[in-house]
DNA sequence: CGCCTTTTTGACATGGATCAATTGTTGTGG
DNA sequence: CCACAACAATTGATCCATGTCAAAAAGGCG
């Protein structure tokens, strides 16, 4: 599996001097965390709650980058100012480092930029993924996939096995995953009442999702690996 | 301007390891270059020529992630399997690195290790560009955002500016341009014929295109800057 | 209960895909 | 040098998945 934290195969000074400096902040819904064009002045890591990384075109047209879920990662270390806005999905909370002070210990840390450099590859190989859904993906097996990324993180976090009986909260909205998957409202709605329908998946009350079959969905979903390795 | 070789910021002796390991080989079009679920056994850069860098869903969409032009990096150092397709467009010659001995500089040498996480951040800076313009951009929109690349890249490498007068040559099939843009080669045909149409473009003879007014086709390509950073 | 937000569903419009025919280009061998 | 084959590009006609607009239904909350 990921190793999902910064502090991963660093020595317990690292561990003690980011101790050292960070701070906790709760965001609410809706709130905005770091504002596009203006100066980054820190890193972190999502605690608990849902936060999205999006960029927008002039008119208003919104595309999400990346959700931001609990143990991920924010903030670059290369740009002084964020080509993106991060927003609050519901409540969430950040674990802060302050740039300036995480900078230098980076630079005087081998063992954690190399973590970095771990964490920057697999931001790109999540990129990537993501611009095959965005690019050659119809509606349905969008919605699919992104059933797959939340009932697998729902896993990680909770301890279940994908494999056997999934039933997971989705605390995105409508709106909020049309913009990740690049559709419409509508359009997903439909979707999520079409594979309610074709028993892929079953709506339950407020926001639960069953999935009976998770070979089923990963079907719908048109990936060509379980979002695995190929080995 | 950003840094483009490696070997950007390195001391003398890392040029001199690098240059000991290097090979170079020449690839004809079409050729594949890496095999999307086989071992990659090297990393490197595109001297001349172009080649694409591609992810296949099982039914054969394909869609580009990357096009790699010359000056860019190929591989990762992460995956030891590459999750990816890279195929010539047209003839194109790689300075090679073997994968293991490249593997172990990068261990024994910070600043190679520093350079490759600046790489590393800027492929995810234009993967997340990327992403904004598959997901919300109109087909126009799309193919003009491709010249803008196209035309930089050109400038970048001739040593023109983009500012005046532009006339570059487009090395890429129609289909090859579909695939990147996610769109059919007839919505590209029909795209740079209206274009053209417009006087945003002037289409010359063979592959070669004429931008008259830059800020017109940047104004196309619907970018809230102008490809660079927000000052 | 009534207000507000989110979701669902329906009817219709449209951008881009698909299918198909034509033209233009490059390369090859007689 | 020309004829022919293979490939790339253009253009037209039609179709369809998804967007748009609109209204109703379902929750959530003071």
């Amino acid at each position: 599996m990921r190793q999902r934290t910064v502090c991963a195969n660093c020595g317990p000074s690292e561990l003690e001097k980011l101790d050292a400096i960070k701070t906790y902040k709760t965001y609410q819904s809706g709130e905005t965390i770091v504002r596009a064009g203006y100066k980054m002045e820190f890193l972190g890591f999502v605690m608990c709650g849902v936060a999205a990384l999006s960029r927008d075109l002039i008119d208003g047209r919104r595309q999400i980058i990346r959700l931001l879920l609990p143990s991920d990662f924010i903030g670059g270390l290369k740009q002084e100012v964020s080509p993106f806005e991060i927003v609050a999905i519901g409540e969430v909370t950040i674990c802060k480092l302050p740039k300036l002070k995480f900078e230098a210990m980076v630079l005087s840390s081998p063992a954690l930029e190399h973590r970095f450099l771990e964490i920057a590859l697999d931001e790109l190989d999540a990129a990537r993924e993501w611009m095959l859904l965005l690019g050659r993906k119809s509606a349905r097996e969008k919605v699919a996939s992104l059933l797959v990324v939340l009932a697998n993180h729902d896993a990680e976090q909770n301890g279940h096995s994908p494999a056997d009986g999934l039933f997971f909260l989705v605390l995105l909205t409508r709106e909020t995953m049309a913009n990740y998957l690049a559709l419409t409202l509508e359009t997903v709605s439909r979707q999520f009442s079409a594979l309610n329908k074709d028993g892929v998946i079953v709506l339950g009350d407020l926001g639960y999702v069953r999935v009976p079959d998770y070979a089923k969905l990963l079907y719908e979903a048109a990936d060509d690996t379980d979002g695995g390795i190929i080995t």
